[in-house]
DNA sequence: AATGAATGAGCCTTCATTCAT
DNA sequence: CATGAATGAAGGCTCATTCAT
C-alpha cells in the first residue's frame, strides 16, 4: 500500500520490556519530542540504519545511553515517528475536507484532500519525508505498529474516491484499484524531488490539480479547484 | 531529480588496487552478472545497508569472500546496478519513441515515453527498484558515478517535454519545471505499490494516461492513446 | 634517521567522528593505561600487524569492541605508545643531562645520555621496543603522528655532539654526519638482543663506554665516565 | 642473539606436503630467484606481514596463485630469504678473513670482518635488511629454519673474538658476553638509518672502526686499519 | 607452468544496547 | 535523568592458499 496516515496522538506505548516508561503526563517529555525531532531529521536524510543513536543523542546534546531512558529501541523511535507522520496528515486531510462547505461535490472533496496532503507532506517534512522514503522497507516490529494507523488513512481516501465514482464524477476509462495508490504515490514522491526553487507548494498543488485533470469524467468542464484548506 | 537513467557505458572504474580489475563490459563473467542479479534482488527488497555481502553470496551459492573476487566493493555492485537500471530504461524509453512513424507529435512520443519507462521499471524489478528506492540516498561514490547516467535521461525527457511546449501541445496551466519530475515520480512510485493482483502493466500504462490527461492543452480532444511501443 | 626521541605533549589528534574523544593527556582513565600498557606489551614481541585488537582486549579483560571506546584505532593506540616512548627517553637523556655538575663537558654530556638512552630504553621495554622495532616501518598517519617528537630528540642529540666536536673533544678521524645514527643505531639495537644474563644495564653501559673509547680525541685519556644521572 | 648468517647454498627442501617441488638441478628455476628476489624487495620495505602474495606475484608478472607453484607458502620465501642473506655475509666475512695474509693478528681479522659484514649487509640490501628487521620476530617454523645458520655465523664471530681475547688484544674493561652481539647490533642498525647521502660505505666502515677503538687494549696504538677486503 | 576462481578463516571496526553509579 | 564504560553480535573486507583446467 502506498500512504501516509495520521491521526491524533494516543498513549500508544505498548508497555515495553525495560524502562522507558516514561511518567509524563500525556504527552511526552520535553526530551521526549525533542530526541524525536532529532531523530526524524537524521532518519529522512541518511537513512534510518545510517542514522546512529549517538548522532541522534549528539543533535540533542546528550549521550547514547541517556536515549534509552526515553526510547526502549530505535525501532521505537521509527515508530513513533512514522505514527505521527502519518497521523498528522490523516488529520490535515480529514480536517480540510470537513471544513469545505456543504455543497462540496466528491469531486470537490478530492481536490481539498490533494492540496491538504501535500501540504502536510511538506509542511512537516522530516516526519513525513521519513515515512515516504521508507514505505515498505520498515522492520517488520515497526510496521506491523504503523500498520493499523496507514489503514485508516487508506480507508480514507478509499471512501472518498468510492463516493467520486458513485457520484460519476470519475473518469470511466480509470482502473478503480490502481487509482488510490496511483495518486497518493505521485503525491508522496514529491517528497524526493520538490524544491522550493521550483516553485511553492501552492503552485505544486495547481500543476498537480491540472495535471490529474484525466481524473474527472468529460462531462464537466476542466474544474478550477479553489478549497484552499488548512 | 526524479528520474531513472540509461545510456552506454562510462569508464567508471574505481581504479581498484588490487583484483577485481575485469568488470562489467560486455563480457562479465556468469559468476559476475548472476551476482549483480541477487544483489539486486536483495537491495530492491531490503535495502542496500540492509543487505549483507554474505546474504548475496549465499544465493549465488559462495562465499562471501568470493564476492570480492568480482567486485571491489559492496558500493561497487550498488553502483553497477543503478547504471544498469537507468541505462537500460533509457534505452527502452529511446527506442520506443525513435520507433514511432515519422509523423508522430510530441504528445505520441510523451505517451510512447512513459508507457516504455512503465514497461522497464516493471520488466526489470529489482534492478529499476533499487534504483527508485535508494534515489537520493545513495553513498556519494556511488552517486557521483551513476550521476551522469541519471542527467542523460532526465535530459531527454526534458526535451521531449519541451518539444510538446513548443508545439503548444500542453496544458499552460502546468508549472512547467514541476512537470517532468512529477510524471517520472508518479511512474516512479509505481514501483512501490504495483501489484499484478490489482491489473497488468498495460492497464496501468492506460490508467495512468487518462489520469495525466490534463496534461494537454484543450485545443485537442482527450487522447486515447495507442502506440504500444516497444 | 635512527632515534627514540620525547618531548611534552603534541596536539596530534586525528580527529575521530565519532567517540573515543578524552585520550592521552594526564589524565587517561585507568583502562586506557592498562590498554596501552598490554598493547605495548604485545606489539614489541609479535610485531603491530601481528597483534589483534581481540589480543589485546583479552590480556585487559575486555572485550576486543570496549578498546574502541577508549581508542579509535589500533594505530592510534600504536601512535600513543610510540610517543610516550620516544617523549620518555628524551626527557630522561635531557633530565640526566642537565642535573650534571656545572663543569660538565660536553662529553661528559654525551656519557651521560648514553647511560640515560640506555636505562630508558631497557626500563621502558615494551614501549620502546616497540618503537625501535618498528622504526622506518610504521603506518604512514602514525610516522606523520611521531615524527616531531623524533626529531625534537634527533636534534638534541645532534646538539650534544656538535657541542662536543666544537670544544675539540671529538676524534678527527671520526665521518660527523654518521655519528648520531651509529650512536643511537648501536644503542637503540640492544633492545633485540640484551639479556640480563649476559650482565646489568650499568654494566652494558660500561661495556658500551669502552667499546666507543674511538669517540674521544687522542688528547686525553681514556675517559672513565663518571656522571651516572637518573 | 643479534647476527645475520651466512653458508653456501645447500638443497635443503624439506619435503613440502603440496607440489611445489621444483625440478630444478639444484638451484632454483629462473622464475624461483626472481619471485624471491621481489618478495625480499617487498618485505625489505614494507614488512613481512604487510606484503601480500599478490604483490610478490605482480612485480614478478604473474597471478598469485602460480607462486603456489614455486614455493609452498609466503613462510617459505621468508625462510629462504633469511637464509640467503645469512649465508651470504657469513661467506663474505669469512672469505674476507682467510684471504688476510698469514701474519694477520686477531684484531686484524676482526677489522676484516666488520668491513665485510657491512659491506655485504648493504650489498645485498633487501636479503639482509630483511633478515635484520625481522630478527627476533620471525614466524617460529621459519625462525627455526634459519636457526642453524645463524649459529654458525654467530660461532664464527665468537671465535674471532675469543682469538683477539686470548691474544690479550681485546681491552680488559670489556664484559665479553655483550661483545659479539654489541659489535654485530650495530653494524645491523646501520641498515635502518645508512644513506649514502651521508658518506659512502668505506667511510662508514672507517667510521665505525674509529668509534670501536675501545675494543683495543691500551698496549697499542689506536689502529689505522687497513685490510680492506672483499 | 600458470591462471582464474573460489575458499575460509580472521581482522578491524561499528553499533545498538545495557547497566551501575 | 544522565553518563561512562562495556558488551557482543555483526559486517565489510583481506588474504594465504587450493585446485581444476
Amino acid at each position: 500500500m502506498d500512504t501516509a496516515d495520521l491521526k491524533p496522538e494516543d498513549p500508544e506505548d505498548g508497555g515495553g520490556a525495560t524502562r522507558a516508561v516514561r511518567k509524563q503526563g500525556q504527552n511526552g517529555s520535553v526530551s521526549r519530542r525533542l530526541i524525536l525531532d532529532m531523530a526524524a531529521a537524521l532518519f529522512s536524510h541518511q537513512g534510518f540504519t545510517e542514522t546512529t543513536v549517538r548522532q541522534i543523542a549528539a543533535k540533542v546534546g546528550m549521550q547514547a545511553g541517556s536515549v534509552y531512558y526515553h526510547f526502549e529501541s530505535k525501532e521505537q523511535m521509527l515508530g513513533e515517528i512514522l505514527s505521527i507522520a502519518v497521523r498528522s496528515t490523516y488529520m490535515a486531510v480529514k480536517g480540510s475536507v470537513e471544513s469545505l462547505p456543504i455543497e462540496a461535490t466528491p469531486k470537490d472533496k478530492i481536490k481539498a484532500a490533494i492540496r491538504a496532503h501535500l501540504q502536510s507532506l511538506h509542511g512537516n517534512f522530516d516526519y513525513t519525508a521519513t515515512n515516504v522514503k521508507y514505505q515498505g522497507q520498515v522492520p517488520n516490529v515497526v510496521e506491523r505498529a504503523v500498520q493499523p494507523d496507514r489503514e485508516s488513512y487508506t480507508e480514507y481516501w478509499n471512501q472518498l474516491i468510492a463516493a467520486a465514482a458513485a457520484a460519476g464524477e470519475l473518469s470511466p476509462d480509470l482502473n478503480l484499484p490502481f487509482l488510490r495508490p496511483l495518486i497518493l504515490g505521485s503525491l508522496n514522491r514529491t517528497i524526493n524531488w520538490y524544491d522550493p526553487g521550483r516553485g511553492d507548494i501552492e503552485t505544486l498543488v495547481r500543476t498537480v490539480l491540472v495535471l490529474f485533470d484525466g481524473l474527472w469524467s468529460r462531462a464537466e468542464a476542466a474544474g478550477s479547484e479553489g478549497g484552499g484548506s488548512t
